[in-house]
DNA sequence: TGTACATCAGTGAACGCGCGTTCACTGATGTAC
DNA sequence: TGTACATCAGTGAACGCGCGTTCACTGATGTAC
């Protein structure tokens, strides 16, 4: 279905209600989680009937989605933004660790259990790639005092599929997925309240393993 | 309610029905996920009619806790009995990504998005420090030659709330966290599928992270 | 060993709820002449 | 500027479903004398 002119007022009003449906969906979300998600609900939060969200969503998993998608592009523009504004890793790892606490549902809804029934489409890989660029980019520029491990280097190297598209060292890389996999095991931890029970920091984890990737 | 003698028949009974219906549970979890669990669903595939098993089950949040304390039991006693035939701690290391590939849903049970709704019951934490326990036992042997971030290790040496009952030294903690951090945020993301799109090899950055943490 | 009673597993009906989704329709808004 | 028509937002009823949970009841199993 081609859209059409988006100035037209009736198209300008439709793009505000389907916001505001995303924004009540993101409340619920917060709150119990995605797998809560209810069009019924949410059309009952506007005083609208049920049915009248299909005008703005196909279905629920048109909606899911559009927040994954939503999720998605607020990271990398996130990221993006500090990258340009001079951040370096150590910034760019806090930016993200700020984005995930201001919203843990939105964080896990993109990195925590999948929700279980929904595929996600293609196109959002390619929003997670420009994030994974963008980290790639200032793993890059803080190499020179990186460590990197010689049989994953041997791995990525040998890794042409992906990283044909973007080249970077080895070494570059490398620090990426080191750095991807440790923020995400402390702030994952973190956001499911497993740090609680034992009573640890999780910041201060989070600046130790950031401080330990930098060498 | 005081459980009479086990070993009446009546009393055999009940066990071996309550282990069929969280045998059902499990499967019901592996393939959609907690938060699709249905008594309703279970009595079905059992043959039975729902409200019987509410003989065996308050309700739905027992059985669920349940679930959580029979899981982190079996993890317990998996790296219990791996350490105890000698496994150091790279062998427990890779128990427990066997265990949690085994069954990634169960893995996400007690590591990933927290159910909505659904809060776990004190005596689990107990279980789940049991496995802290085993691990940071490890990491005490594996001692030498690990490094410890010196900040990290400030706030574990003021860290006496919970440090107090299982005394080790500040190092074996912070190899530990470091541990259990990076080796979760390795295989959660694993289990998301989250390496997939980028096709990178799991069991490379596991083994990978494992050598780094060992120096 | 046999009878009388208590215990308990499991059933079927019912309650109230919320879900996603379809459909025929009303009424307002925009468009074309 | 006014009229005729098309477009589209939103409604209410309905379908079929499954959920958790309660309740009165049947029938089988165990217990006590």
């Amino acid at each position: 279905m081609a859209t059409s002119d988006p100035n037209t007022p009736r198209e300008r009003y439709r793009t505000q209600v389907r916001a505001e449906v995303m924004e009540r969906a993101w409340e619920q979300i917060a709150t119990a989680g995605a797998s809560a998600l209810s069009l019924n609900a949410i059309a009952k939060q506007m005083g609208m009937s049920g049915p009248a969200l299909y005008r703005y969503f196909a279905n629920r998993d048109e909606l899911i989605t559009e927040l994954v998608r939503e999720a998605y592009r607020d990271l990398a523009d996130t990221l993006r933004t500090a990258a340009d504004t001079g951040a370096d890793l150590p910034g760019l790892a806090r930016a993200l660790r700020t984005w995930a606490l201001a919203d843990p549902q939105r964080y896990l809804l993109l990195y925590g259990t999948p929700v279980p029934g929904y595929q996600a489409p293609e196109d959002t890989t390619a929003i997670s790639q420009e994030i994974a660029v963008t980290l790639i980019d200032a793993c890059t520029a803080a190499l020179p005092s990186a460590a990197s491990s010689s049989a994953l280097s041997t791995h990525l190297a040998d890794h042409r599929t992906w990283a044909a598209d973007h080249p970077a060292p080895p070494e570059a890389l490398a620090l990426f997925l080191a750095l991807w996999t440790r923020l995400h095991g402390v702030l994952s931890l973190e956001l499911a309240g497993h740090f609680t029970g034992m009573k640890f920091d999780a910041e201060v984890l989070f600046e130790s393993e950031l401080a330990t990737l930098l060498g």
